[in-house]
RNA sequence: GCGGGUGUGGCGAAACUGGUAGACGCACUGGAUUUAGGUUCCAGCGCCGCAAGGCAUGGGGGUUCAAGUCCCUUCACCCGCACCA
């Protein structure tokens, strides 16, 4: 009997898919297509456990689906725009596109030796000239029809490097590598008006049901539409053109409630006060810091009384201060609102700070004035002094004390569209419905990306380049010695002449948001050739991708926006209308994590240890450093001798602390290469490895322990190949019909796992269906039969030893290509069912009955039952409850 | 701060529509085979208990003949937040 030797075995059944094109994409009219696409990796260079994971499992289900019948395109790409190799060039001198050319090479001779059923030939980068010169093709459709605009947007601003940061960049505000405090600053930037497909990238999620709620629910969240009220308060002291100051509210049932107005630094009033120094000085302190909502949200709140007021709309004789306040998005609504510190917890920390009034509007109707026992009523003014807001869900009935309208008790959404209707009757405002999504902004002041194909002309404006001069390629000949974008200092490339009037003029130098590149790649993969963006007839037959998979983490950004560029792409006439939901099914896979070993240096800073120089103890699962010694030295260590051994050179003596689940990441030293998994083990087994145990939509930790198991597995499938192909043909055993049961149950377990994503499960049915026929007694023909489907369900996961078995047992041409087992749905009825019985709910006895046996019968067995007679012990039966195939529950 | 999620043995987990909690795997324990073994095979394995039995699905409460599953409440951890990809 050979060995299970997958460095063999691999390599050559790679080969032989390859020379048949087993994996090329064909457009087959006899045959339903299937589009499986994971998501595209970045080329950092090495290949870590989540892309395994990642692309095992698309290729389970390509495999699958090939062997179902389907004409599979199965592609892959390279997302390879964006910071790092900026970043590499910065530190290490080189060049982007060497650097991430190089990478792309490194990357695809790490992927293949894991047997993907990948279709190489239409393999593409985003930054070859080739894809982004059809991008920058769109982005000039997308002028034309009016989908691209202009505008000042805010950036992080570095003042030391004079250059522009991502919020990546922005480190507890400041610049990651000046260590400047980080400014916001105004640019005019390029924007796609995703805004105006609001509504319906909303309503269309609906119809995205094969898709996780969760991710359905974030993306409407992230839409955000609301219904709400605005409103112009009339302003008294505010400069000329600011007679009246515009307020969006979702409540507007606390108007009553309202203590003071609030707008944005970014305000257009706040500009027109710049004048103040004491106004100028809050807004440079409110510029501090970086832009991402979490930080401005989580900074501490501060205002700046403008000493402006404005008329309360219900009472002209009721005047609210003004403030600026740093909380207020200017993207939101109108940059300002009104505050109502009762009932909304921001603005009453605010009034709190700042000592404004805090006016009830509503109180809870279980008679109290709130449900709060720490609260206290001012009995003179009827306003409260509470610890918090008091914030009941829209839907919650609450007793109106201040209310202008409508009953007394209702819920807020009822209060809410009677005061729209009461300020819409009155005319001082009127309902509308506004949503949190924002314009995408795509302009990125950096080198590494897709040129914006616009000119600059002192006549003409903004001209779009003419088409036949695309691609706009990027230079070659760039520095990065100092901070900021190269194509700004470049001494020809800005230097052109207008498309429109051949005058000089100066070619935009802002590179495109590499969330674009990957907003249509999957578009390209239909037609990766071609010289127009796509090929109708091509698109028409792939599109839409059935399956799409890849992490949670791109549940907002990177689905939403390319969702918004399939409608864009068909509104410039380069989808079909079919296409404008890309992707049919979507499936979000964790992450592979490993444990971090932590102990702490002499000054309590955190140091991590690598997994090969890490023992731990089998019994306790304790943590130690091996400090060189063998497993055999350490396992015969007492307890105590270990805090001896503790790190070299320290003479603290701290335990190693095992910080379990954590994703990998280099500085924790926790990764585990998958080429060392290979190198020892073999493609099949890391391809096992990370498809069993953890359902795939949750985390999985790499255990060493695991990856031997799964090896050793496939060895004894291997091994027990071998053992059938050496029984005599003339073997029979009285096994038979229970292995055909078997078998049948193992095609119906494991197609149903692949197909619900449940791969655990398929592969758990799996162990089963090896473990019956290791100990089966059947006919050789039996044994063969079985082997060869065991063979047959397990090639989507391992592919190289199904091949293997499926040569040595006698199957015809490649099992890649042989079909999928079905089972004989006569084989997967049992004519016997065994019923559990529970007296008052907890089990005490079963009876095996037949399957159809009628329920009045099955009451009277189980009554019968000695185990049952025994607990009643004479008590008398009050009731009895049969479920038919499931349990019988008797309460007494 | 806002939005979304997860929580079941020592560990990864299973449990279909509310119906036998712990399938399958790891680790561990005992035994057999082997020159030896970190190989292979057999058996055991939620917790307490000699047993009968009792207790168990992050914690607390509820609905039900029956709750991991439904409802309320609370805790812990993870992901996203518009210039990371």
């Amino acid at each position: 009997m050979s060995r299970y030797d997958p460095s063999v075995i691999e390599p050559k059944w790679q080969a032989a898919w390859e020379s048949a094109g087993a994996f090329t994409a064909r457009r087959d009219p006899a045959k339903p297509k299937y589009y499986v696409l994971e998501m595209f990796p970045y080329p950092s260079g090495r290949i870590h456990m989540g892309h395994v994971r990642n692309y095992t499992m698309g290729d389970v289900v390509a495999r699958t689906k090939a062997a179902q019948g389907f004409s599979v395109l199965h592609p892959m790409g390279w997302d390879a725009f964006g910071m790092p190799a900026e970043n590499a060039a910065m530190e290490r001198g080189g060049h982007p596109k060497d650097w991430t050319y190089g990478n792309i090479a490194d990357m695809k001779a790490q992927m293949k030796p894991l047997g993907l059923s990948i279709d190489w030939s239409r393999e593409l980068a985003t930054c070859d000239p080739e894809y982004y010169g059809q991008q920058q093709a769109m982005f000039i459709d997308m002028m034309e029809a009016g989908l691209v605009y202009r505008k000042a947007a805010v950036v992080n601003w570095d003042p030391v490097d004079m250059t522009v940061l991502a919020n990546e960049q922005v480190i507890d505000g400041k610049g990651w590598r000046s260590g400047a405090a980080v400014e916001r600053r105004e640019l005019t930037q390029w924007f796609f008006k995703i805004s105006d497909y609001s509504e319906e990238l909303l309503s269309a999620l609906d119809g995205l049901t094969n898709w996780p709620e969760k991710v359905r629910l974030m993306q409407a969240n992230w839409i955000g539409k609301s219904r709400g009220l605005q409103f112009g308060f009339d302003t008294v002291g505010a400069p000329a053109g600011f007679e009246v100051l515009e307020v969006y509210t979702t409540r507007p049932d606390t108007l009553m409630g309202a203590s003071f107005a609030a707008i944005s630094p970014d305000h257009p009033l706040v500009k027109a006060l710049e004048s103040d120094p004491r106004v100028a000085t809050f807004v440079a302190l409110c510029q501090k810091g970086g832009t991402s909502a979490e930080e401005i949200e989580t900074a501490e709140k501060i205002g700046h009384d403008t000493g402006i007021r404005v008329k309360h709309p219900l009472d002209p004789n009721w005047e609210l201060p003004v403030w600026i306040a740093n909380f207020i998005l200017m993207d939101y609504g109108t940059g300002a609102i009104f505050g109502c510190p009762a009932h909304d917890q921001r603005d009453f920390e605010f009034a709190s700070k700042y000592g404004l009034p805090i006016k009830s509007v509503f109180a809870a109707t279980d008679g109290s004035m709130f449900n709060a026992t720490d609260i206290l009523v001012r009995e003179d003014a009827g306003d409260v002094v509470l610890s918090e807001a008091f914030v009941p869900m829209k839907s919650e009935k609450v007793r109106y004390i201040r209310g202008f309208s409508g009953q007394p008790v209702q819920t807020g959404d009822e209060a809410v569209a009677a005061a729209i209707a009461h300020a819409e009757t009155h005319g001082y405002g009127k309902g509308v419905t506004k949503f949190r999504l924002r314009d995408w902004g795509v302009s990125r002041q950096r080198y590494w990306g897709c040129p914006i194909p616009v000119i600059h002309c002192a006549t003409c404006g903004v001209v779009a380049e003419k088409k036949e001069n695309l691609p706009i390629e990027l230079p070659y000949d760039v520095s990065f010695d100092v901070p900021g974008n190269p194509l700004d200092r470049h001494p020809t490339w800005r230097d052109c002449s207008c498309p429109k009037c051949g005058a000089k003029a100066r070619r935009e130098t802002d590179t495109m948001d590499t969330f674009v590149d990957s907003s249509w790649y999957y578009a390209r993969f239909t037609a990766p050739r071609a010289t127009t963006p796509t090929v109708l007839a091509d698109a028409d037959y792939w599109m839409n991708v059935d399956q799409y998979i890849g992490g949670i983490e791109h549940a907002i950004l990177h689905l939403l926006y390319s969702r918004f560029f399939a409608r864009a792409m068909h509104k410039t006439g380069h989808l079909p209308a079919k296409a404008i939901e890309p992707f049919n099914a979507l499936f979000t896979q964790g992450m592979v994590t490993h444990e971090i070993y932590k102990t702490t240096d002499a000054q309590g800073r955190p140091v991590y240890h690598l997994p090969e120089h890490i023992y731990k103890d089998p019994t306790s699962g304790k943590a130690y450093l091996r400090n060189n010694l063998s497993d055999d030295e350490l396992a015969e260590m007492p307890d105590d001798a270990f805090l001896a051994l503790q790190p070299p050179g320290s003479k603290k003596l701290t335990p190693i602390e095992i910080i379990p689940s954590a994703k990998m990441s280099k500085s924790k030293k926790n990764v585990v290469d998958p080429m060392n998994i290979i190198a020892a083990f073999g493609a099949d087994t890391a391809r096992w490895f990370v498809m069993s145990d953890s359902p795939p939509e949750r985390d999985v930790e790499w255990t060493s322990s695991g990856a031997e198991a799964a090896f050793k597995h496939l060895s004894r499938v291997w091994a027990l190949s071998s053992r059938i192909g050496d029984m005599p043909a003339d073997h029979k055993g009285e096994g038979d019909d229970a292995l055909a049961r078997a078998t049948a149950k193992a095609i119906d377990d494991v197609t149903r796992g692949i197909e619900g994503f449940a791969f655990n499960k398929a592969i758990a049915g799996l162990y089963a269906f090896t473990n019956t026929i290791g100990k089966a007694n059947a006919s050789t023909g039996v044994m063969k039969e079985a082997i060869r489907t065991l063979a047959r369900l397990m090639s989507p996961m391992t592919p190289h030893l199904a091949e293997e078995i499926w040569a040595v047992q006698g199957g015809a041409g490649l099992c890649a290509q042989a079909g999928w087992p079905k089972a004989d749905p006569q084989l997967l009825v049992d004519d016997t069912v065994t019923l559990p019985i529970q007296i008052n709910g907890k089990r005490r006895a079963e009876i095996s009955v037949p399957k159809e046996m009628a329920a009045a019968e099955v009451e009277k067995l189980a009554l019968a039952n000695e185990d049952v007679v025994r607990f009643l012990a004479g008590q008398p039966v009050k009731k009895i409850i049969v479920v038919p195939g499931r349990i019988i529950n008797v309460v007494v």
